[in-house]
DNA sequence: TCCTTATGTACAA
DNA sequence: TGTACCTAAGGAC
């Protein structure tokens, strides 16, 4: 589930939950229960989110910080909430909706100079206001690391992850493995903008769908995807199936210990 | 029932 | 570069 867009829309659905209650907070798996004592009670004024880092702010300037990791997960419902399962880390619950969260990689208390030094080693995320693209590009363009591996590097770009990668990379046209050094800045703000758009309306609908209007299965009279990660995407997880577009085959490779996957024809060096 | 896999990151060597 | 960590779903048997 989790690249950036996942956690933005989780910040959008706790507020919509949670905002300006004061909401009962436990740790059922235990590994949360004295800071989730000592925040039952408090009202919750404010969530943010910055790339894959989600902030609860809780009146009194204390921050839940949660990072989802690979494996993390959060399910809301309606109350009453249900006796909670063994895995639940952190449960937040009122009079109207409970949230489960489960497997995260980070669930901890926070001050706010903490989390200004997360923000300061996280580069722009496309989906906030404040992100600058020349700070990225600034990185990249004197790296002579991959583009591949530059937009997963969370000080680079922020909230990107390995399906927005090999997206953005496919609609672009380029090749994983050329060096940032080599990315023009014309191609870097055209990644941008698309990064932009794809990544707010993957908040808008929680799911990740990158294929333009006049490549989706039904225009190219195709069968519709195969995969089950959740949209419709170019490249990601289609290893060795044909490409959309020109009907080669989709290469994989490891790629610092993460699958990358690019069409060889699309993407030329 | 066991094995593999996953949209991630940090730290050791 | 390798490994550890966290969970759940799907597929092989």
């Amino acid at each position: 589930m989790p690249e950036g867009h996942t956690i933005h829309r989780l910040a959008q659905d706790y507020a919509a939950a949670f905002l300006g209650t004061a909401p009962q907070v436990t740790s059922p798996q235990g590994k949360f229960t004295d800071a989730a004592a000592l925040l039952t009670g408090t009202e919750l004024a404010a969530t943010e989110a910055h790339g894959k880092h989600l902030f609860l702010g809780f009146r009194g300037s204390e921050w839940i910080h949660i990072h989802l990791g690979l494996f993390g997960k959060v399910d809301f419902g309606p109350a009453p909430a249900p006796p909670p399962t063994d895995t639940v880390r952190l449960r937040l619950a009122n009079g109207t909706s409970y949230v489960d969260l489960r497997g995260p990689t980070t669930c901890a208390l926070i001050t706010d100079p903490e989390k200004d030094a997360i923000h300061d080693r996280l580069g722009p995320d496309p989906l906030r206001e404040d992100a600058d693209p020349g700070t990225a590009y600034q990185r990249v363009s004197r790296s002579r690391t991959t583009i591949a591996a530059l937009l997963m590097d969370q000080k680079v770009v922020a909230g990107v992850g390995n399906v927005y990668r090999a997206e953005v990379l496919f609609r672009h046209r380029i090749d994983p493995y050329r060096a940032g050094k080599d990315i023009t800045r014309a191609e870097w703000d055209a990644i941008w903008t698309d990064l932009v758009e794809l990544m707010h309306e993957g908040v808008r609908n929680n799911r990740i769908d990158t294929v333009r209007p006049e490549h989706t299965p039904e225009a190219m009279g195709r069968p519709p995807r195969v995969d089950d990660h959740g949209g419709e995407v170019y490249v990601y997880r289609r290893a060795n199936l044909p490409c959309h577009i020109c009907g080669g085959e989709i290469s994989t490779a490891d790629l610092a210990a993460r699958n990358l996957f690019w069409c060889p024809v699309c993407q030329k060096p």
